[in-house]
DNA sequence: CGTACGATTGAGAGACTTCAACAAACGTGG
DNA sequence: CCACGTTTGTTGAAGTCTCTCAATCGTACG
C-alpha cells in the first residue's frame, strides 16, 4: 500500500529531524508524478542527467555500479519515504545508476520543484542536506563491513541496518518487515559470492538469530544479531526513540 | 607550505565549481584559527560534537573508524583544501574519527561562522552541498574498490584518485605528488592486511606503473595505472581540464 | 647508538570464490 | 488451473587470493 507523496517525506523528515506544522503541511504543496516500476528495472542510469529526483512511495530500490567484466557492486538500498538521487540536484551527472529490487512506486518531483521548495523553506533544504549526509554516514559504515567484517558479521549488519531503518518510518511490525530481495542482491551488496551468502544465511538462521524468506525478514534473537554484526545504529542518526 | 585559508577554499571551489568575483573575494571574510598538528593525531573522535570546521591547509587526514577488537577502516584520505567534516554542521555527533597522517596545518572554522556565510552566500552553500555529495561519491567507489576489486586494481585506483585530486588544486607537478601514508594507512583504507599491501606495491612498481615511497607518489606509466585500476575520474565531479 | 616504526620476506592457513549441478519457487500463458 | 520456462535457492568439491604469524632489515630520530 503506497503512501501519499507528502506522508512519505513527512515520515522520513520525522524520523531524522523535526518539522514545524508549517513546514508540515508545505510539503503538500510538493507535487510530483506518481509512476509504478517493475522488479529488476533500471529508474536512472549511470551517465544519465536526470531533471527531476525519485521519491519511494512503496518498495524497494538500490544504487549499484556495474564494472566492464559484468560484476556489480550495491551500494545502498531503500526503502519507502528515501530520496535515493537527491544528489543529481546538484551533480549534474550521475555516476551510478538507481534501479528497483522489487515491484515500486514511485514519484518523480522535477528538480526545479524542488529548489523552489528548498528556497522558500530554508530549514527543509537543510533537512534534505542532512538526509544526503546520513546517506554518507551509511556508505562510510558499509566500507566498514565490506572491508573488515566477516560474511557473518556483514550479512548480520545489514539486516540490522534495514531492520531499524525500516522501523524507523514504520514500516516494521514487532520483529518482522519487508526485505524483497534476493541473496545475489545481498552478495552485491557485501562484496561476497551469491553461494557464500546462501550459507552464511543459513548458519544465521541455524543460529536463531534471524529468518529471511520470501521476501520477509523475521529477526528472531535482536541482541544476538546485533551483537553478531557488531551493529551500533548511531550512525543513521535517527531521531530518539527508533532504536528497538 | 600551507597556503592561505582563502587561497586553499578558492582552489577547492573552483576544482569543484564555478565562483564569481564577488564569490571569491568573500572568501576572504571566513576565519578561522590555524594550528598545527603532528602526524598520527586525532583532530576529532567520534562520539564527539565539534562546534567548528576543520580546513586542512597542508598535509594528510584520513576518516576512520575503529572496530572493537582494534582493526580499523580507513573510510577517506584528504589533502589540502578539503574540509572532512563539514557534515558536523548538519550531523551533531561524530559517528567517525578525523587524524592525521602526516604533519599538518588545519584551520578551525566555527560551525557559527560558517552558517552565517552559507546565509549571506547561498551560492557558496550549494557548491559546499555538492562537496559533500562528491564525498560521497569518493565512498561509493571505494565501495565498489574495497567489494569487488582485487588488491592489484584497488590500489592502483586509490593511488589514481589521489594524483587526480591533487592535480586538480594544483599540488601535482609532472607525474609526481604528496602522499604521506604508510603501507599499514593504505590497507587499513582498502580492506587489505599490510603485508599483501607490500607484496602488491612491489608488483606495481615493478610493472613500472608508479612508485611510492617517502610519501611521494611518482607515476611511471597513467596510461597502465589508469587501466590496471579501471579508474574512471568521473566520479571525483571536476570540473573539465582536471583529468590527465 | 639504541630504539621504534615501517618495509620486506617466507611459510602455512583460512575465508571466501568459482564451477557445476540440482531443487524449489515463481510467474506467465495457454 | 496446470504446464513450463526462468529465476532463485541449495549443495558439493576444488581452488585461490589474501591473511596471519613471525622473523629480518632498513632507517629516521632522540
Amino acid at each position: 500500500m503506497p503512501q501519499s507523496l507528502s506522508a512519505a517525506l513527512t515520515r522520513k523528515f520525522e524520523s531524522i529531524g523535526a518539522l514545524s506544522t508549517a513546514q508540515r503541511s508545505a510539503l503538500d504543496d510538493l507535487k510530483g508524478v506518481t509512476k509504478p516500476v517493475s522488479a529488476h528495472e533500471a529508474i536512472v542510469r549511470e551517465g544519465e542527467r536526470p531533471a527531476a529526483v525519485t521519491l519511494l512511495l512503496s518498495g524497494f530500490l538500490c544504487r549499484q555500479k556495474v564494472l566492464p567484466d559484468g560484476r556489480r557492486q550495491i551500494m545502498s538500498f531503500h526503502i519507502p519515504g528515501d530520496i535515493p538521487d537527491l544528489q543529481s540536484l546538484f551533480i549534474d551527472i550521475m555516476d551510478h545508476s538507481l534501479g528497483t529490487l522489487a515491484p515500486s512506486m514511485i514519484a518523480l518531483i522535477p528538480h526545479s520543484a524542488m529548489l523552489a521548495f528548498f528556497r522558500r523553506y530554508p530549514e527543509i533544504a537543510s533537512l534534505c542536506w542532512r538526509d544526503t549526509l546520513i546517506d554518507g554516514a551509511v556508505f562510510r559504515e558499509w566500507m566498514v563491513g565490506i572491508g573488515r567484517r566477516s560474511a557473518y558479521a556483514r550479512i548480520a549488519h545489514v539486516l540490522c541496518e534495514v531492520f531499524v531503518r525500516m522501523r524507523a518510518v514504520g514500516l516494521a511490525r514487532d520483529n518482522v518487515c519487508d526485505m524483497p530481495v534476493t541473496q545475489s542482491d545481498i552478495a552485491d551488496a557485501l562484496g561476497l559470492s551469491a553461494v557464500h551468502v546462501n550459507r552464511t544465511l543459513q548458519e544465521l538462521r541455524n543460529d536463531g538469530l534471524m529468518d529471511l524468506r520470501g521476501g520477509t525478514l523475521m529477526v528472531g534473537d535482536w541482541g544476538g544479531l546485533r551483537r553478531a554484526g557488531g551493529f551500533d545504529g548511531a550512525y543513521l542518526h535517527l531521531k530518539d526513540g527508533h532504536a528497538p
